[in-house]
DNA sequence: CACTGTCAAATTGTTGACACATTCGATGGT
DNA sequence: ACCATCGAATGTGTCAACAATTTGACAGTG
């Protein structure tokens, strides 16, 4: 496990990596003003690489910032957060359209093993979130890497991911709704598996969309609590 | 017309908009290494406010870069081409979808009057790409502002418009693509305003894959003639 | 008490210089 | 003539200092 990190030529790159690392792991919290003298002194590098940094993190939507007023760790209103889902069903539609095409039977073979591993774990760990939801995002990830286009799952594995994981912490799952997605992912893998690209473009878009109501359910009860 | 640009607060700002437009306009051809101090100079900058500029236009995927070598404009191959086109179909089919349900009624009139202005225009500069492309791309990002998806909005009208203005120069449209192409736009139009998501969705990721079927057929024709 | 103008401290924007890596050409050997 | 090696030149990565802007406190005024 030692150094799994990739070894990064430049400053400006290892500056990236820890401050998402920073905000996706909530040391940094969403809104929180980034003041650039103390994030250069806590990474030991100067304010130059910093700010490289700090742009690319803007390109990815995990830091907004404005001139001259600095920047913030972006902080998602439940509108934005119910965009993304729709950005999701879109993207991943497709990349499971085209995985149906492109994946090798290896790929949906270790799909298959990995939603076994799901199975397994969801007896295990049941009650604890973390790890079936990272697992979940595994699952959707593989499948945008096997479609075969890079840029699709470049967008979504490289650029979105961070920014999705940091909200899913933020919400926990509803009591059925992990055994639930589960399901949905095995007909998904059956679709990819009988290479029906239109009927496996449906099921992800159902999956997602029921997701995203999912998760607009616990918004309005998490809004509620508050008041 | 005197002073069009945006008045930009910093410098870098302002790198990032010359460096764009240098890039899409051709200044910069595809595959030119950039050089800093020569940038710089050209843009009577320093090296810093250069450097964050290249780090944005890297995210919107203009600008590839490696640690030590530098950084050079982008230069897609016929298969990145095609997945443009693939991430289109899902990004825009999703848009039209939403925008059935939020866009104005003005909106969709303003719409109407662009796609009359077209027609006309088709008929007056008859054999010039330049004004038609543009327009088209104008018709489908102004689906995407009035979708009521602001993510999804920035995505296609901040992030990608630029890499897709800088490749539709390279390819003519054939002879009877920009009528075709306008007749798909009205019927596009024609399900927003029956106000039917699903219909709209389903024409406009139509629309897209015949664009890249007449791509691809281009492709081909255009690697024939360079043998 | 609210409002506004001023000033100082803190923060961002920018620069030029220096350290390090890469590239390219010259030199010399085979 | 060809290839390897070395060194100079060019370019990238980083830093620390300086300039410009914003922020917050405070005093004075209506």
């Amino acid at each position: 496990m030692a150094q799994t990190r990739t070894l990064t030529a430049t400053l400006s790159e290892q500056a990236l990596e820890a401050l998402q690392a920073d905000i996706v792991e909530g040391a940094l919290q969403p809104g929180e003003k980034l003041r650039e003298p103390e994030l250069a002194a806590r990474y030991g590098i100067s304010r130059g690489p910093l700010r490289e940094a700090i742009r690319r993190l803007e390109a990815r939507k995990l830091i907004l910032s404005a001139p001259n007023t600095g920047a913030r760790v972006v902080s998602l209103s439940a509108k934005q957060l119910l965009e993304l889902y729709d950005m999701r069903e879109a993207l991943e539609g497709m990349t499971c359209r085209l995985a149906a095409k492109h994946a090798s039977d290896a790929e949906l073979t270790a799909l298959t093993a990995l939603l076994d591993q799901h199975e397994s774990e969801l007896a295990e760990t049941d009650g604890r979130n973390y790890f079936r939801q990272e697992g979940d995002l595994a699952f959707h990830f593989r499948i945008a890497r096997c479609s075969g286009n890079e840029l699709l799952a470049n967008i979504l594995c490289v650029d979105h991911y961070h920014l999705l994981r940091l909200y899913r912490y933020k919400f926990s799952t509803t009591p059925g709704r992990p055994a639930r997605a589960l399901f949905e992912h095995r007909r998904i893998l059956d679709a990819l598996r009988e290479r029906d690209g239109e009927l496996a473009e449906i099921l992800m878009r159902k999956h997602i969309r029921s997701a995203r109501e999912n998760l607009k359910r616990q918004i309005g009860r998490q809004l509620n609590k508050e008041q």
